[in-house]
DNA sequence: TTAAACTTTCAAAAATAATTGAAAGTTTAT
DNA sequence: ATAAACTTTCAATTATTTTTGAAAGTTTAA
């Protein structure tokens, strides 16, 4: 297999695998891009390398950037700015675990707290509606913690979570 | 808060959040009800409370019973097909959990042990991204495997997965 | 201060995904 | 075998999301 084919491959993979994921699929290719390129990229080599248009690699990038896995750099005598990915896997992990936490989880949790709680009417309808809401409640946030939890370790994080649990 | 309400609240959360992680908002929706009722629910129950049309609510209820999340029910006497949502949260998350893996995460992989092993070009990129994909390889698959682990385990499959792992 | 080099923004266009609804298909009762 | 009751399919439509590209904005160098 030729690089550029395999690295073409890979790109269009990791940007499907980003769509399943609810990640835009441009996002999730200049993230691939980064993600094996050894030196940084500037939005131009971007551009050129994923066919796509200016606004579009900027604002993707940007978006990179607000989620803490691609960086900003600045090179020598060169005018504009180069990017790379946060290359440590467990980092990014646990980036992207604390990030979807927080915009989806959080909020979502908040909303089954209200639901299972707030409802007065005690028909037999209503009191199931409250406790399959309140166990969905308590699961998510169970899983939520789980989370967090493992995120508190950069290193070997599973490891060091059951040396917390057990204890 | 008005039970109707917080019912109509949930299933559009529920919806939304199935949208971010790249379900269809409608298959999210239609789960979410049948998670809060009682009484299994006819084809035409769930098209009436979320305002959609026949077909999609055939081919939601479908996808759900292709995930097993979702089983066909029949009442004495009725002849129309009714459905209910697996309830049992752990096995819920197995199945979801699963079911990603088979879809996604294994194709993924395979694409990743490809581009990774594949490349025959020794410049120092070639070599950089071999290493890289090798990495993102060994990573997924890491993750994948724990919860293949974990999905063998049906109540309280962490404690188990725990016990196991420490042996 | 000016202008070149570069980035961001955002309305319009394009691409993609979800939804409809009616026809075709299936099952059940008689 | 027929027809009523119900479900599935899928081409066309509609809705949503993504992308473009040019104008506006910003920064740097001289």
């Amino acid at each position: 297999m030729e690089f550029k084919e395999a690295k073409n491959k890979f790109v269009q993979t990791w940007g499907a695998l980003g769509s399943q994921w609810g990640i835009n699929k441009t996002m999730a290719q200049i993230h691939a891009l980064l993600m094996v390129s050894k030196e940084p990229l500037s939005m131009e080599d971007i551009m050129e390398e994923l066919q796509i248009s200016r606004g579009n690699a900027s604002m993707n990038i940007r978006a990179l950037m607000d989620w803490g896995i691609v960086y900003k750099e600045f090179k020598q005598g060169e005018r504009k700015e180069f990017f790379t990915a946060e290359k440590d896997l467990d980092e990014l992990a646990i980036k992207i675990a604390k990030e979807r936490s927080k915009r989806e989880i959080k909020p979502a949790l908040k909303v089954l707290k209200e639901v299972s709680t707030g409802v007065e009417e005690k028909s037999t309808e209503a009191k199931y509606f409250a406790e399959q809401t309140d166990k969905l409640y308590e699961f998510v946030l169970k899983t939520d913690n789980i989370i967090e939890k493992a995120t508190e370790y950069k290193d070997n994080w599973l490891t060091k979570l059951l040396m917390k649990m057990m204890k």
